[in-house]
RNA sequence: GGGCACGUAGAUCAGCGGAAGAUCGCUGCUUUCGCAAAGCAGAGGCCGGGGGUUCAAAUCCCCCCGUGUCCA
């Protein structure tokens, strides 16, 4: 980066002079008389005991005299986002403050709430996971402390000089820093494809804050300037409480008197379980049940840390008693921790439920295992102890005390679980998604479309200009056609006649695409004409997932969050987080209330409403498809039933949804439950269906329709006995055929102490075994056996005589029918030719078990 | 999203190429005034589903379904 990027003139009005770290080679910018930067591990820490700032913060007195800062200084107060980052599909969490706007708003394409903007935004990050609680600094969650502005060419708002300078006076006049102990570290920040200069603020050894200046786009080797420049700064609130405070560590100062107020073990472990507890009350306040895949793997990652940790010692709080404390003192910054915690009880029980359940069905296994080594085999060594956590859950120390210490749990155990995954990344990283086909690039000054489908959901007739048009594809002015969006289905249509097959968003602009090139030039004015069924179909399934969504979250609890949807014409589906499959009452309960509410006939009102007021009202739980940025929010409100952020086409009363009707529920993966449903004239056309497959099913069964379950329960009992029945009368004939087979002489042969048996029987090739096993039923008897089926030869050859082993016999007989076979003393099977070459099998079998018997026995 | 493990009697599991098993539970009988318990006898299995390999598959291979677990 060039070092002009740095050269800021609030630098040199303040007399700032600028130095290289000969610890880490970095160019920094200081008033004080530093050799090296004011970070770590450059410089040691330098306010434990002597705090940086003019008196000791609280967090939350910190939090609010950031915020009240730039407040005053001409930034707008944003509240926070979700730390589940659903609007993005490349991460889980958000872990910075900018993720908040990314990529809409940082790309330009949707303007950002407030500009420019001050927020608190928690954060949770588990790189350092195994840090926290020792290292005395760490936290899955803190939250970033940001001033964020959005500069268009057309409209700047402030870049580097101002940041700095807000910045310095933050920390100076506003907290009391001696302006000569920080230190701007010069640094590049690169992501996402962008990058830019950054600073890096150092006080007294800690790093407390960076600012980024996002301005090139890199463009192979060379750098673009961006359109939009983006001042992202970080300042972490723990550390600045930290800074303020200067205890021994950062815990102390963020959690205080929590630390020692519950009795939680040593201060490390007491640490880490209240850092825990706090990630995990966000996380479930915000929408996430514990699983094992995704997002929903910390969830429960955490949790089970936490379990094992307090164990079930009496001495330590209950893990609820624990959530709930933490909640508690939580709620006071940020109310919404506080609700529901009835429903994340409940949540948290099932989890602990499954926890125990895991680790006795692994103590089992364990134990099972070791009597079967002990019985012979080799010892337990490290790969058994990483191949129970990896399959079983089990935690090496559990397994150790299961196989009675012995043996010790290896220093570089969790780095061998790590090997065993590493080849696995690699491989999930490298598969590309199936790219959609995409329009051409329209010229950038083209106006935006004017969507009008939200105005009128009922307009299916209109006219609009052609603004830009190439193959298929065609952008009007204004439309009232629907691009696929919102997990709703494009409308299709015609435009001036001509088949439109498909609507979608590109950027600011609706294209429709044609089933054949665009005959239209630009300024024309074209017909449109929506498929009106169509579009009526999609906005019933549409409502109908709102109706499900506000009926599963009364029903199940606020837990359940929408994580996904699909609103087709034939059918919908919504998936959403559940701990556990859905009971058929479950369902059967969700299926009234959601066809209670469309017979109430309730209005469905969509309309667009400003951000903060609409969170302000109705809160996060909005944001059931992904937290949309901007300033403005499409709220679709079901008359105090359900409301959410959502840009789909809606009813306008819940009664025009006619009928919902529940096809089916399916865990689809741990956590998530899908329900799958039709509405509206396709509710009543597979209702139809469904009637007249069961009056058929009735009028075969002979039973009136309500019957049907039990005539079809007579029915399998009917199935049941008669298998039973066959397989007897099977085994009869068997029998039958077995004594009549031993009393007849030219079936027959003695040799010494051995009866040889040897018929070709006409029975099914699996019958072969039950007879021969009727006819060595006692000791001393060879069975010859052979019959047809499939048109190929089958040979068996049983025998309950030690000193006439049924593969010698089968060897002598396979040649006759030029067959193959093998088998083992008791028992041996062949196939070959049929026909009459198997009569001479039998012939020759009998011989050759004659002449064993006689030999063997024979003096 | 990916890896690994596991699906066998009502339950918990063994068997891992040659003729489906154990324990508990269940039913009946013996013993008892009755219960518990013990003894004896018995019922109960598409060995998750489908394809393949093989003379032969619960067992080996592939696909699917279900469950658990670890890792991003």
């Amino acid at each position: 980066m060039d070092p002009g990027e740095y050269d800021l003139d609030f630098f040199h009005r303040n007399g700032f002079a600028r130095r290289a770290c000969p610890a880490c080679g970095a160019a920094f910018w200081t008033l004080g008389s530093h050799t090296r930067c004011q970070e770590s591990p450059c410089s040691p820490y330098g306010f434990l005991g002597r705090p940086g700032f003019g008196r000791p913060h609280r967090l939350s007195e910190m939090r609010e005299r950031y915020l009240a800062f730039f407040e005053r200084h001409g930034h707008e107060r944003v509240r926070r986002y979700p730390v589940i980052a659903r609007w993005r599909a490349d991460v889980f969490f958000v872990q910075a403050s900018i993720y908040d706007f990314q990529p809409w708003v940082t790309s330009g394409e949707v303007p950002p709430p407030a500009n420019p903007l001050t927020i608190s935004q928690p954060c949770v990050r588990f790189v350092d996971l195994e840090e926290v609680g020792r290292s005395g600094r760490h936290f899955t969650e803190f939250e970033m402390l940001a001033h964020h502005a959005f500069n268009r060419p057309d409209r700047p708002v402030y870049f580097k000089d101002r940041t700095v300078e807000l910045c310095h006076e933050l920390l100076t006049s506003e907290l009391g820093a001696d302006p000569r102990a920080i230190t701007y570290k010069e640094e590049v920040w690169e992501g996402g494809g962008n990058l830019g200069p950054s600073l890096s603020v150092g006080l007294l050894g800690v790093e407390l804050a960076t600012l980024v200046f996002m301005e090139y786009r890199r463009d192979g080797e060379a750098l673009a300037p961006m359109p939009l420049t983006v001042v992202d700064t970080g300042y972490g609130l723990e550390r600045f409480t930290w800074m303020s405070q200067g205890t021994e560590t950062a815990y102390e100062a963020v959690f205080g008197p929590l630390l020692t107020e519950l009795p939680l073990g040593p201060p490390a472990t007491a640490a880490m379980l209240l850092d825990h507890a706090r990630t995990v009350n966000f996380l479930l306040t915000d929408g996430i049940v514990p699983s094992n895949s995704q997002e929903g793997y910390y969830a429960r990652l955490l949790l089970r840390r936490m379990l094992r940790t307090l164990g079930s010692r009496p001495d330590r709080p209950s893990l609820p008693a624990l959530l709930d404390r933490v909640a508690r003192e939580q709620a006071k910054d940020h109310p919404e921790l506080g609700e529901h915690r009835d429903d994340q009880r409940r949540v948290v029980a099932a989890e602990t439920e499954r926890f125990e359940e895991a680790i006795a069905r692994a103590r089992g296994t364990i134990r099972r295992e070791s009597a079967r080594r002990a019985a012979g085999g080799p010892p337990f060594g490290p790969e058994d102890l990483v191949g129970w956590y990896d399959s079983l859950g089990v935690t090496p120390d559990v397994a150790v005390e299961e196989l009675g210490g012995r043996l010790t749990v290896p220093e570089d155990f969790y780095a061998r679980v790590a090997r065993r995954h590493e080849a696995e990344i690699a491989r999930a990283t490298a598969t590309p998604e199936a790219e959609a086909a995409r329009p051409p690039e329209p010229p950038a000054d083209l106006a935006p479309t004017e969507v009008l489908y939200y105005a009128d959901p009922y307009t299916h007739a209109f006219r609009g200009r052609v603004a830009f048009a190439a193959g298929p594809w065609v952008v009007l002015d204004r439309t009232y056609f629907y691009p696929t969006g919102g997990g709703q289905i494009t409308d299709t249509g015609t435009l001036e006649g001509i088949p439109v097959v498909e609507v979608s968003r590109h950027g600011p602009w609706v294209f429709h695409r044609l089933d054949r090139p665009a005959p239209f030039a630009p300024g024309a004015t074209v017909a449109g004409a929506i498929d009106l069924p169509r579009r009526r179909q999609l906005m019933q399934h549409h409502t109908a997932t709102h109706l499900l969504h506000g009926a599963l979250r009364e029903l199940l609890g606020p837990h359940v969050w929408q994580a996904g949807a699909f609103k087709g014409t034939e059918l919908a589906r919504i998936d959403i987080t559940h701990y556990r499959a859905l009971t058929r009452e479950e369902l059967h309960d969700v299926d009234r209330r959601v066809n209670q509410v469309v017979r109430e006939n309730r209005p469905v009102r969509s309309y667009f409403e400003g951000r903060a007021e609409a969170e302000r009202r109705f809160g996060f739980t909005l944001y059931q498809g992904g937290a949309v940025p901007g300033r403005e929010l499409r709220i679709v409100e079901i008359e105090g039933f359900d409301v959410e952020a959502c840009g789909g086409t809606h009813c306008t009363r819940t009664g025009e949804v006619g009928f919902v009707s529940l096809l089916g529920t399916e865990r689809i993966q741990d956590g998530v439950v899908r329900l799958v449903y039709a509405a509206g004239d396709r509710a009543l056309d597979l209702k139809e269906l469904h009637d007249r497959a069961l009056a058929e099913a009735a009028r075969k069964l002979g039973v009136p329709p309500e019957k049907v379950p039990e005539g079809v329960d007579r029915l399998l009992g009917e199935v049941a006995t008669a298998r039973l029945a066959l397989r007897e009368g099977r085994t009869h004939d068997l029998k039958a055929l077995a004594r009549e087979a031993l009393a007849d002489p030219a079936r027959t042969a003695t040799a010494g102490t051995v009866r040889i048996v040897a018929l070709r029987a006409a029975v099914p090739a699996d019958a072969l075994q039950e007879l021969s096993r009727e006819l060595t039923a006692s000791s001393g008897v060879v069975a010859v056996l052979a019959t047809e089926a499939e048109g190929r030869g089958r040979l068996l050859v049983g025998s309950s005589a030690a000193e006439v082993p049924a593969r010698e016999v089968l060897a002598a007989m396979l040649p006759a029918i030029e067959g193959r076979g093998g088998g083992n003393r008791g028992v041996a099977t062949g196939s070959g030719t049929a026909g009459a070459a198997l009569d001479r099998a039998v012939a020759l079998g009998k011989e050759k078990a004659t002449a064993i018997a006689v030999g063997r026995t024979a003096p």
